[in-house]
DNA sequence: GCCGTTTTCGGCCCGACTGTTTTCAGTCG
């Protein structure tokens, strides 16, 4: 059983006991579970095979959690899950799904009314019945019935990318209102999460009904969810909710650090606050003394860490994963930036599905900056992108040296191949050919259903070519539209640091595999990461930022990606220097 | 259910907003 697998179950189990109404304390645990195993950076079944490891040894699991884990991955069951399944019907947790229904109020129309699905609830809403039941009323009735179709349609949660190009105009727009003196987006935006759900926007403005008018009357604006004093909620046409927050200048940083979370980040910050008799809120750091508070900081953002003797975290680490271990250490990584970024070795032109040509790819290259680049076009296999044979291949490698003449600024291009792992397993392409190239990508496009043991053996077998230099996008996934192909990434891993061969992180923002919690597994391991573009265009060159963003979150340094040496450097340390 | 410890059980982050109440519970972030 993989980690994300054990963690579906554990959260399964926090959805059921959180229903049924149990110590909400011991929800939590079931979600703290759930989501340490996920984020861990090797397989609990390991650990658990392993004789000399504890499973208790991981933060949030205790005797009996751990006693769960090595069931699961025994035997691929929990009896106790099948238990309470027994005894609530899976069609009942979708009516805490629905905005403004939670776990007491799903029970009630369950116990009260005998609605098992969403179905029954919106006839139940039709017929009045709702609002009779202690604790409801007419709106609340009405508001049900008008969440019963949200719910039902898959929670989307938007790219970072497309999040950003909607929040920078909203921004722009809101910074005209007068009434604005200082502006930030916070939330998971701020934390360059791979997909937001809904944007934060933190403002300090002496008059706060100016700036949510503001807002209210914004074109894009399609509802307002809520309005209070200070907190305004509204509904963009794409679907997108904005919640808009309005402190005074001396809470700023204490509002931005509460805001950017993420939660589990806040709860140990607060918990930590609490050790040392002090309180953090978004409003400030205050020392308690019986009822008496005293404000102590808040203006700024490491104004509240430094209360606590802690380094201002870049938001891109606070998950609660290891950002306080390595505070405590005095080993908080720098992280990497997209100025560190000296080559890019991926990209397309339109000898095969890309837009543009050699000589405008490099072009542009050099206008980002970029001082060598590798000219990764499709082997034939990708028959529908017209990919490359030996003879094509060859004859865009003789323009690449043809080009290289005429080039005088130092920029290096370089004579690359992004080729296909067959189904079947071997290169699309013969080793004389790949032999001949500065840089080969290797890369499954086809057979991504296959079995996760023969998908792993192929990705096995290219990093055991010599002339494979580092396998692209590794887990294939699009982020919404496809899911990851089942491959043993461990064994990915202990292959690549045992034939030094690199590993992408595609910054194509559909992409980005791999994805943070890869990145600091393979760090762990010693691996370089590449950090690609894939570009099909010259705009698309742009996207490296999306991917140096998703390095950060796996708490990558310059040192720790391959691509901010420069091209002499990363020879050597393709030849395992 | 975990954790820490004062080793056996109490505490576990904190506040805004809504709708229902008439002082607060539930939900959300």
């Amino acid at each position: 059983m993989t980690n994300v697998q054990v963690a579906e179950v554990f959260d399964l189990v926090a959805d059921i006991l959180e229903f049924q109404g149990a110590n909400p304390f011991r929800v939590r645990a079931y979600r703290n579970a759930a989501r340490t195993v996920r984020d861990l950076s090797e397989p609990v079944a390991a650990i658990a095979a392993d004789s000399e490891r504890k499973l208790t040894d991981i933060e949030g699991i205790g005797d009996d959690l751990a006693e769960k884990i090595a069931t699961l991955v025994e035997t691929g069951k929990l009896p106790m899950l099948e238990k309470l399944q027994g005894e609530v019907p899976e069609s009942v947790l979708a009516l805490m799904r629905i905005e403004g229904v939670g776990p007491k109020k799903a029970a009630a129309l369950h116990k009260e009314l005998g609605v098992a699905t969403l179905d029954e609830l919106r006839k139940a809403c039709q017929a009045g019945k709702v609002r009779e039941l202690k604790g409801f009323g007419e709106k609340t009735e009405q508001a049900i019935l008008h969440g019963i179709d949200a719910a039902k349609s898959i929670e989307v949660r938007i790219l970072w990318a497309d999040a950003d190009a909607i929040a920078q105009p909203l921004c722009n727009y809101l910074r005209q209102c007068k009434a604005v003196k200082r502006l930030e987006l916070a939330g998971s935006y701020r934390r360059a999460r791979e997909t937001i759900g809904d944007l934060d926007v933190l403002v300090v403005s002496p008059h706060a009904d100016e700036v949510m008018d503001h807002l209210a009357r914004l074109d894009d604006v399609q509802e307002v969810i809520a309005r209070g004093g200070t907190k305004m909620s509204v509904k963009l046409q794409g679907g997108l909710q904005v919640d808009l927050r309005v402190v005074e200048a001396q809470a700023f940083g204490a509002a931005l650090q509460y805001f950017t979370g993420s939660k589990e980040h806040n709860v140990v910050l607060r918990g930590m606050a609490k050790d040392r008799g002090l309180k953090i809120n978004e409003y400030g750091v205050f020392r308690v003394r019986g009822k008496k508070e005293e404000y102590l900081a808040g203006a700024e953002e490491k104004d509240i860490y430094a209360t606590l003797d802690l380094p201002l975290f870049p938001p891109e680490l606070r998950e609660a994963r290891r950002e306080f271990q390595w505070a405590d250490e005095g080993d908080l990584p720098k992280l990497i930036e997209l100025d560190d970024i000296r080559g890019d070795l991926h990209m397309h032109t339109n000898q095969t599905d890309g837009k543009a040509t050699l000589k405008e790819m490099v072009e542009a290259a050099r206008k980002c900056g970029l001082r060598y680049i590798a000219i990764t076009d499709h082997s034939r296999r990708v028959s529908m992108a017209r990919g490359l044979d030996p003879k094509r291949l060859r004859a865009q490698w003789r323009a690449i040296d043809r080009l290289r003449d005429e080039l005088d600024d130092g920029m290096i291009v370089l004579k690359g191949i992004e080729c296909d792992i067959l189904e079947k397993g071997g290169m699309d392409l013969p080793d004389d050919v790949l032999a001949e190239a500065d840089w080969v990508l290797a890369s499954v496009h086809y057979g991504q259903k296959q079995p996760r043991e023969q998908i792993t053996e192929r990705i096995l077998q290219a990093i055991e070519n010599p002339h494979v230099s580092a396998i692209a996008h590794p887990t294939g996934r699009l982020i919404n539209r496809r899911p990851a192909y089942e491959v043993d990434l461990e064994a990915v891993f202990a292959a690549a640091k045992k034939h030094g061969k690199l590993l992408e992180l595609n910054a194509n923002p559909l992409r980005l595999d791999l994805n943070d919690v890869h990145c600091a597994a393979a760090k762990s391991h010693g691996i370089p990461i590449v950090i690609n573009t894939d570009a099909h265009s010259t705009d698309q060159l742009g996207v490296m930022r999306y991917g140096v963003l998703q390095a950060r979150r796996g708490g990558l340094t310059k040192k720790d990606v391959a691509n901010t040496r420069t091209w002499a450097a990363m020879k050597t340390l393709l030849k395992g220097g």
